[in-house]
DNA sequence: TAGAGATATTCGTTTAAACAAATGTTTTTT
DNA sequence: AAAAAACATTTGTTTAAACGAATATCTCTA
């Protein structure tokens, strides 16, 4: 369903501002179809999303920082996301020797497991949105790339 | 900056991931920007999302449930975010005696003048977003249009 | 014309987001 | 070497989001 219908609006200031529209829409449908997922695991996309990034440097240990500049939100408030996974036991947390301001994260065994049951639950999400060809796909993330500048 | 250098990443399980993931991205990066532009005036992105939808319907009086339909994100508090809009006269809200389980809202004269006065600088925010041209935004549109399926 | 069911919104409570200020640590300057 | 500045993360507090349950109203059926 096209965007017009979907907010029923058909004027709009310009085609940028259209696509922006759409843009914040298409997120929060994603959102909502994700949370879905994750909810019945107990994860938050925003923790997943850090799970995945410390399981692409397992099995190094890295900084917080580090984590928080390749996020896909920068959220503030990372510390009490961290605690969260370490609750669950999803994470290992010590400080740097080297340098005692920092914190080194490290993605533990559970965590790893866990993200292992997520990915076939994942790929079959995934599989239920194939209206992009790869072409296509590769084309939007071009326009995306552009858009910022 | 391309998605794979401001995530650090340069694998993906696929085309359409690697989409996703930058659509997740620039999300952020517009809502940070926008939050910039509204912060100062008081008012939420979501805020100023219904005061749009109430403008578009001015004079007449909307029910809330009209304006969730069509909201970007379907935010399910609608209750607290019109006390809120409210509070700072920018709408108006009474009962439908017609069928007294309706509220209806209309934007206030404070709010038209507030969309007002923040016209100019969204137009100035959008001159600096200036990188796709009218066609690329369009075919961007249709794209998120397409992914939705 | 009760009463069951559907609809539209609100309220209560728990949890997390936002933001500013603070803490502890390292580096640089004088 | 002491003081100042910069850095990395944490903490405190206010505010809003999330979610389910509840309220109020209307509609339809028996």
């Amino acid at each position: 369903m096209k965007i017009e219908e979907l907010i029923k609006q058909t004027k709009f200031v310009s085609p940028l501002q259209k696509a922006m529209l759409n843009l914040i829409y298409t997120y929060h449908w994603h959102v909502d179809q994700a949370a879905e997922l994750f909810k019945p695991l107990g994860i938050t996309m925003q923790q997943f999303n850090v799970l995945r990034i410390l399981r692409g440097k397992y099995p190094e240990f890295v900084p917080v920082g580090d984590v928080k500049a390749v996020m896909l939100d920068k959220n503030p408030d990372l510390t009490r996301l961290c605690d969260r996974l370490q609750e669950k036991g999803w994470i290992e947390r010590e400080t740097n020797a080297c340098n005692r301001r920092q914190v080194l994260l490290r993605i533990a065994k559970p965590g790893l497991e866990l993200l292992e049951e997520m990915e076939p639950l994942l790929q079959q999400q995934a599989k239920k949105m194939d209206h992009l060809s790869d072409e296509e796909a590769e084309l939007l993330s071009n326009l995306l790339d552009k858009l910022r500048g």
